[in-house]
RNA sequence: GCGCCCGUAGCUCAAUGGAUAGAGCACUUGGCUUCGAACCAAGGGGUUGGGAGUUCGAAUCUCUCCGGGCGUACCA
């Protein structure tokens, strides 16, 4: 059980306790809240529920506030409750509650912030979803790392979490991408081929062409674009796997929306739809009556040339999705998808479903900036910033991080120069820095030959510095931010979380030595006690980002 | 035109409806004879775009106006 809740079980007991004792009047009782005050000044947490409860209980907050803390039960963990106006109660534990947070790091290590509110319940988290015709660009990356960190947090939460990719490998797209790559074929074989304005241009279909030249000649030459179709897919659909496990994301699950033809769901949602009657004829094409569900116009399921528009199998997919039995769905869209993610389930909802374990995260664009220029991109003109190129660039631990150091509802400017700086500026370094100290504490103390289980029964009530005392708080938040990145599905808290962490923890390093000669021999083993669950922190939060933890930068 | 997102310190951004709105960058000043200065300490900086409303309490919720981004296909 979290701290949070903790407390407010306490103060829930209490208030019930003050109504028994007649100290309150009987009223419903709403949730307690408990939060971080603004200074520790004021306490380790803090509860504003006086406030809310005055108009139910008809008494002044402070009183309410006085009854409340009159009527707590005993406990071994708060030193002291104060009552501030205008009616807060204001908790501080003990230091001894404190310190225990660093046996607790340490013995749960990958466990730590473990909370139970998924328990039992099957996620699934959808995105990326880029078409296996070209490589995986920038803005495409943003959902990705949103998505996997989210993985991240709510497998900690106890969430059974699929992430999922869906990806079109079929229909006009793949017969564009197998006349390309085919066009280039016969360019390297020297006859006069062109490509049409609608062909993918990329290089990269010139490498797949090459590849098919190199492997069989000329012996292609009179093979359907569909060989050359299925071969480029299948192509580049690895290599976006392998682009995208650069930066330490795999998926579970890569559902095709082939599969969907080929098991005959996307017609029988057609079918489903048009025996609701939310389907009619209209110019030779079958719409969907969306209007009914708020939308401005009713929308296309399928063309007059009898192909489905990608509404139809996105339908189909998120039909597929409410059968599959998940607790809840999160559809992670780029601003592409801002438009069209809410008539997805205005089907689902025409097909009988609910729609509200579905929960949709949009995101805003992401820009690169190169030399203080922003890098400006277009699929359709071919002029995309590559993911790998990036990663090449920069590594995959500035990517992971700049992704989710902002709210999914801010744009981004990913600089490029900033993420390669090695300074106070990048706060990539900043966190990782904090990691990297701790180790250099423990490669120094064995270099100077001490015992490396010099700190296995230290005295903790030793750690009262006020830094010392500062970083345990926020150490122990951790299960909050957790709660906070499942309930809300945000992900870039962590981000926020990790920053303040490392802030906590340099003033810490500066001012609490371990190794100088005249630190007592039981402080310092219960300091080397401390950094050594800092650096066990550090790396749990870094990996719950994707990102590595190095001894040495 | 319509829809979504945003507007908070000079810049980039935080802030489950709660206390004196916080960080980083930039700027000013100071700090390494021992664990990484890729760090720390101190300082100035704000009518949270304007206005009205709801509330004991609003950056947060509602309305309205102003300003910006993105999207508005029988493409995906």
């Amino acid at each position: 059980m979290t701290v949070h809740h903790q407390l407010a079980a306490v103060l829930q007991e209490a208030v019930q306790a003050a109504q028994t004792a007649g100290a309150l009047p009987t009223f419903d009782l709403p949730e307690i809240t408990i939060e971080r005050p603004r200074d520790v000044a004021f306490g380790d947490y803090a509860s504003p529920t006086p406030l809310k409860l005055a108009r139910a209980a008809r008494l002044a907050p402070l009183k309410i506030a006085q009854a409340i803390v009159d009527h707590l039960p005993a406990t071994s963990y708060i030193e002291e409750v104060t009552v501030a106006p205008p009616g807060f109660i204001n908790i501080r534990l003990t230091e001894a509650r404190l310190q225990q947070v660093l046996v607790a790091v340490l013995s749960e290590g990958v466990e730590y912030g473990r909370i139970h509110l998924g328990d039992g319940k099957k996620a699934q988290i959808e995105c990326v979803s880029a078409n296996p015709t070209g490589p995986i660009h920038i803005g495409r990356t943003r959902g990705g790392v949103m998505g996997d960190t989210l993985a991240r947090a709510m497998r900690l939460a106890g969430y059974d979490v699929v992430l999922e990719y869906y990806y079109n490998d079929a229909g006009r797209q793949i017969t564009m991408l197998g006349e390309s790559t085919k066009i280039r074929y016969l360019q390297l074989l020297g006859q006069p081929a062109e490509l049409g304005p609608d062909h993918y241009k990329g290089d990269y279909i010139i490498d797949i062409a090459r590849q098919l030249y190199e492997a069989h000649g000329a012996a292609l030459e009179a093979e359907p674009t569909e060989y050359f179709g299925s071969y480029a897919k299948d192509k580049i659909s690895q290599s976006q796997k392998e682009t995208l496990r650069r930066i330490n994301i795999v998926f579970d699950v890569y559902y095709n929306e082939q599969s969907l033809y080929e098991t005959g769901r996307v017609w029988e949602a057609l079918e489903t739809l048009q025996e609701k009657g939310y389907v009619y004829e209209q110019d030779g094409a079958q719409w969907f009556r969306t209007t009914e569900f708020g939308d401005e116009k009713d929308r296309v399921l399928v063309k007059k040339s009898g192909e489905p528009t990608y509404r139809m199998p996105d339908i189909a997919y998120h039909w597929d999705k409410a059968q599959r039995g998940f607790d809840l769905v999160v559809d992670i869209f780029g601003p592409d998808h801002h438009a069209t993610a809410p008539q997805v389930l205005m089907g689902v909802q025409a097909l009988g479903y609910p729609t509200d374990f579905v929960r949709t995260v949009l995101h805003q664009i992401i820009s690169i900036i190169r030399d203080g220029q922003e890098m400006k991109m277009s699929t359709r003109a071919g002029t995309f910033v590559a993911l790998d190129d990036i990663v090449d660039e920069v590594g995959p631990d500035p990517i992971r991080y700049f992704m989710i150091s902002r709210s999914g509802n801010s744009p981004i400017d990913f600089d490029l120069d900033l993420a390669l700086e090695k300074s106070d500026k990048n706060p990539v370094y900043y966190i990782q820095n904090a990691h990297v100290r701790c180790a250099g504490i423990f490669r120094k103390w064995a270099e100077a030959g001490g015992d490396p289980n010099a700190d296995a029964d230290a005295d903790l009530s030793l750690l009262t510095h006020e830094n010392e005392l500062a970083f345990m708080r926020k150490a122990m938040e951790l299960s909050a931010v957790i709660e906070q990145m499942t309930l809300t599905s945000e992900p870039h808290h962590i981000a926020f979380y990790a920053y303040d962490l490392a802030a906590a923890f340099h003033p810490t390093y500066e001012k609490c030595r371990v190794l100088n000669d005249d630190v007592p021999e039981p402080l310092r083993r219960a300091r080397l006690h401390f950094y050594r669950a800092a650096k066990q922190l550090f790396a749990h939060v870094l990996n719950l980002m994707g990102m590595s933890a190095p001894e040495v930068m």
